[in-house]
DNA sequence: GTCTATATCGAGATAGAC
DNA sequence: GTCTATCTCGATATAGAC
């Protein structure tokens, strides 16, 4: 049921599901619903800070393996690539309707957690470039803005956009690092 | 009065915006704004048509200026940057509430401009990756998204993150055509 | 061109029968 | 645990006086 609400919600938007139209694919009546839940707010709470928990996970777990800038933020991108998957409609909610949480008091985690994910992205960034392996010249900040965009969108397309996961984990990858202009004329295989 | 509403629709979202709000901003009553407007959806319907002719017009202009892959994107990213930014309520009325503007037969163009927008970047990726200058292990259509997606997505946040428009756009194409990896250790100026 | 109403509608939520 | 019925509220939009 959590889980029926949470792909109206990512299709439409939270604010505009009704409870009704919950209940409706459900199979019962709107009335029925507050039988199961408080309130429209908890399930969305139910749904978002499940996802939220498991982001700051990931994060800290890549934070905490010791490896080098680069691997940090392999690992985040990888780990998070599923998670992000994972809760797809989560992550829709808040792409969708951010303006609406970020002002809501009860979901005031949401802003604490994007904070902690920007420290995590900023600390890498800038450890990178004191040992010389990103380049000099990026503004971490506005790196990490960037790249944590461009990492959390595509999870939201629709899985059926013909992408799996790996690849767009892949995908983003390699243009994160590598860029898209092609290697300067060394031989490389395909 | 269109532009104070663009702001309101920029910051809360477009639906979580009333017209009793946008009236007040104009330091009148609400049934008053029905004097200068038939509807809610017809100042968002100006705003948004500014914005999506304005965008098409950027991409049809770089596509016409005949130069090669690189200049083509590199053209779009520049000139698209100070539209977005001009035009960053209707941007953000676009990320905020897509799910409901998509769905509205009165906004159907929209549609149809996102169609065109991508036309553009996978001819002109496909063209580059012929004439060998872009990796040619990428995904065309997968490139676009991940690209249109943090071309558009900086120019949502306020004007006032301490960026400019040029900066987003320099940081830009730089990690899309170079990535974030430093280049191997030849004397680069700083 | 703005005001004071007020009509109308759809939303979240509740009460109590079954 | 689901139903019917209803409350309450806030939103868009309208009508007509000033």
């Amino acid at each position: 049921m959590v889980q029926l609400a949470g792909e109206l919600f990512a299709q439409k938007g939270y604010r505009a599901t009704t409870v009704r139209e919950i209940a409706d694919a459900a199979g019962i009546l709107s009335g029925s619903l507050y039988h199961h839940f408080d309130s429209k707010e908890s399930i969305g709470d139910e749904i978002l800070s499940g996802f939220i928990n498991d982001v700051l996970a990931d994060y800290r777990a890549a934070a905490d393996s010791g490896g080098s800038p680069r691997d940090v933020l392999a690992q985040i991108v990888r780990s998070t690539s599923h998670t992000l998957a994972r809760h797809r409609p989560a992550l829709a909610m808040l792409q969708n309707d951010w303006s609406y949480f970020s002002g809501q008091p009860r979901f005031g985690y949401l802003r604490k957690a994007l904070g902690e994910i920007e420290r995590a992205w900023v600390t890498q960034l800038e450890r990178g470039q004191a040992e010389g392996v990103f380049r000099a010249d990026l503004d971490a900040r506005l790196t990490y803005r960037l790249l944590r965009d461009v990492l959390w969108i595509p999870s939201q397309w629709r899985l059926a956009e013909g992408y799996t996961t790996d690849q767009v984990a892949d995908a983003l990858m390699r243009l994160v690092f590598e860029g898209i202009t092609a290697p300067a004329r060394s031989a490389e295989p395909q």
